[in-house]
DNA sequence: TCAAAATCGGATGCATGTGTCCACTTTGTT
DNA sequence: AACAAAGTGGACACATGCATCCGATTTTGA
C-alpha cells in the first residue's frame, strides 16, 4: 500500500538521520539503502523540494537533512514524496451533505487518520534508537558514524 | 493511498449490500454509485473471480453478493481487488534477520496492521447499519430496496 | 586555469493503473 | 426461431510510476 518511492525515501532519510549532521553522496545513500542510484537521485531532488534535505553540489558535496532527527517525522517524509490525502469530502461529489462522509468513507478516512497519526507521531530520533537487535536500516554489521574518506 | 480500483469496488460492494439479496445490473450499479460502467464491468469480473460476487448474464441477470452483507468485511473487498501485503521480511532482502523488521520497516507494517485489522472488523453490514445522517453511498435521496423494474 | 566530483535537469523506455470500445456468449421473452 | 438484455473477454488508448542515461552546471582543490 506504500509506494516505492515512499519506501526508497524513507530509507534515505533515516540513513542520512543516522549519519547526521554529515553529509552523503548519493553513491554513499545508494549503496548503504540499495536504492538504485539514478531513481534516488530523482527522490532526493523532491525530498530537496520540500526541504527536507538540502544538497551541496561539487567536491566534497552531497546530501544532508535540513533538520534535526528529533525534529523530523516521518509524515513529514510521506507526505514530501506522495501525500496521505484525507476523504474531506463525498468522493460521489454529492453535495447534500457537507463534511458529513457516510459510513463507507468515513470507515477509509479512520484508516488513513491512524496511519498519519502514527507517522506523524514518530520521529526519525526514535526510529534510530529504538531498542532491539535490528539495525536501522536492516544492515547486519552496522558501521555506524562512518566518517567519510 | 487507497487506489481508484479499491474505492471502485467498495462502492460497488456496499450498494449490492445495500440491494441484497437481490441481483443488480451493471447499469443500476454505475448509476448508482457513479463509476464508469466499462471499467465498472472490470471491477465486478475480478470481484467475481474472488468469489466475492456472482454474476448472472442475460435477461434479468446482473450481479449479486455471494455472500450476506454480515459474512462480509471491508477486507475481503479491498484483498481482492489490490491485497494489503505485510512486510513480512526485511525489504532490503538482508538475511541477515530472519523476521526482526528494523525499526522503520516494524513502523511501516504495524500502519499495514492497524488499516488491516480496522478492516477485517467491520462488515458491510455494519456499514450499512451505521446510525448516521449520511445515507451508505453518499446519496441524497436513498431509494432504499428498490425493486427493479 | 583546469580537472575531478558531485548534483541538476531533460529525454527516454517500460510496466502498470485507469478507462473505453467492441465482438461474442449466454439467457429469457416473444 | 428470432430478438433483446445482460455479462465476458480481448484489444486499444492514455497517464502515471519506476527506472535509466546523459549532458549541463556548480564547486572544490591542485
Amino acid at each position: 500500500m506504500f509506494s516505492q518511492t515512499v519506501e526508497y525515501a524513507l530509507r534515505a532519510v533515516v540513513y542520512l538521520a543516522d549519519q547526521a549532521p554529515e553529509a552523503r553522496t548519493t553513491d554513499q545513500i545508494s549503496e548503504a539503502t540499495q536504492v538504485p542510484k539514478p531513481y534516488l537521485s530523482k527522490v532526493l531532488q523532491n525530498l530537496g523540494r520540500s526541504d527536507i534535505v538540502r544538497s551541496q553540489r561539487g567536491i566534497g558535496g552531497g546530501v544532508m537533512l535540513v533538520k534535526t532527527p528529533g525534529e523530523l517525522t516521518i509524515l513529514d517524509v510521506v507526505d514530501a514524496v506522495e501525500p496521505i490525502v484525507r476523504i474531506e469530502t463525498c468522493p460521489l461529489g454529492l453535495k447534500s451533505h457537507g463534511k458529513h462522509l457516510c459510513p463507507l468513507h468515513r470507515r477509509m478516512d479512520d484508516a488513513l487518520a491512524m496511519v498519519q497519526d502514527a507517522f506523524k507521531k514518530t520521529t526519525l530520533a526514535e526510529v534510530l534508537a529504538e531498542p532491539t537487535r535490528s539495525t536501522p536500516l536492516c544492515e547486519a554489521t552496522k558501521p555506524r558514524s562512518r566518517k567519510r574518506a
